[in-house]
DNA sequence: ATGGCCATACCGAGCGGTCGGTATTGACGC
DNA sequence: GCGTCAATACCGACCGCTCGGTATGGCCAT
């Protein structure tokens, strides 16, 4: 298989948001992880109904069955609710895409693992994607522009598959990486808008579906068809 | 070809919305529509670029170069701003998707006709297409739920062509039309993503590029791939 | 008895929207 | 063609309210 860079190293990153730093000598009341933990979960659901400004605090925390004190309590500001929703959600996606690129497949069948990864997980956390969509330019620039930077990987990742695949033969060579990547995010990010879990699709289904679709779109020996108009 | 359902008469709502009643014997001031016309221009600048809920009136206004006044006397409330916006975009969508439904053309020519107004209108009007996904859900249940429908018109008009094409053999019938719909859909909805006015494509050129690989992904003459996994 | 956890009361800023007032016009009697 | 009137166009100070965020203090495990 062709050289396929690396998404950079995630777990360092993971290892940045440390679940507290405990420092041997304690005192005081120990901290109630299910506290920021509720906080988050409800954070995220109300971001996914209502969006991230047309929430308040206040609905955040009357979800979640605590006050705002303890809220500002784990959370400098109400954007940092978004910021660590992103952070896990990317750092998934990530961890997801860097073991498919490093386990040696040949770009096929990596994207193939790529697309049904991509499929399923946005289809489990929904929530997440809906939100990432639609309201992460709300984070300040700073973040905002990280963010985008491991997005942006995770595209290039996709895209370096295809173009292998077109060097090597797999796939035609007749649209370009980008147009065709776009093809893959613009339904997942779709996926939001339509999917019903009761449904008669299972994630796993939809995958296979677009993993279809995308493997005719990009199918090398395809008859010469007659183009109209 | 097949029956096909107009899309409904969007001549009458359109003129619902008169450039004003006029009733012969007038008096006072004459309306200036410059006016009303940049508060529209620069709430849809100003919502693209940071959300409608980020967004106050009084931006609006600043950069419109006219007063709260003004904006109040020609709109009841902010929200009548993003209504108006949507229903100008949707009333052009369906009128275009009316013409071609009704232009007397096979299921894959009308799809393809379909697919390229679908692409480059979306990037003629990228910040409305912007506004439109990200802050729809902003209005009122009753508007929403008008212009929800118009687009789940726009949505079905296009795969009914599928159906159609799938039932005369030029189509192929291993997907739903839902799916590949969707995969267009989402395609259009992600330009705002990516697309750079300055970049190697032309919007003509993204269209055929988009028409060519729904085209392969729909074609019946695959020859049978051995899928891997 | 100390220090982290959290509840409560509260703050200033900014929001969407209003309202009394003024400027500007066309219609109309003359 | 000219003054008068009525109706519309617009101005900008202001209002009630909610927002994100903070200050303070009691509580409780260590």
């Amino acid at each position: 298989m062709t050289a396929i860079p690396p998404p950079a190293a995630t777990a360092e990153r993971a290892a940045a948001h440390p679940q507290r730093p405990v420092p041997s000598g304690r005192r005081g009341r120990p901290a109630n992880p299910a506290v920021r933990a509720s906080i988050l979960a409800a954070a995220l659901e109300l971001f996914a109904e209502q969006g991230y400004d047309a929430t308040s605090v206040n609905e955040v925390v009357v979800r979640a069955g605590v006050t705002k004190g303890a809220l500002y309590h784990y959370f400098a500001a109400k954007e940092d609710l978004l910021y660590e929703i992103y952070r896990d959600h990317l750092d998934q996606q990530m961890a997801d895409l860097g073991e498919i690129l490093t386990s040696g497949h040949d770009p096929a069948a990596a994207l193939h693992r790529v697309i049904e990864n991509l499929v399923v997980t946005t289809i489990t956390r929904l929530p997440v994607v809906t939100v990432f969509g639609r309201d992460m330019s709300r984070l300040a620039a700073e973040r905002f522009a990280a963010l985008q930077d491991d997005w942006r990987r995770y595209q290039e990742g996709v895209r370096g598959l295809i173009r292998a695949g077109q060097r090597d033969g797999t796939f035609a060579r007749t649209t370009t990486p980008e147009l065709a990547s776009w093809m893959i995010f613009g339904f997942t990010n779709s996926l939001p808008l339509w999917y019903q879990p009761d449904g008669p699709l299972s994630p796993a289904g939809i995958a296979a579906e677009l993993n279809s679709l995308v493997r005719a779109a990009l199918d090398p020996n395809r008859p010469e068809g007659k183009e109209k108009q």
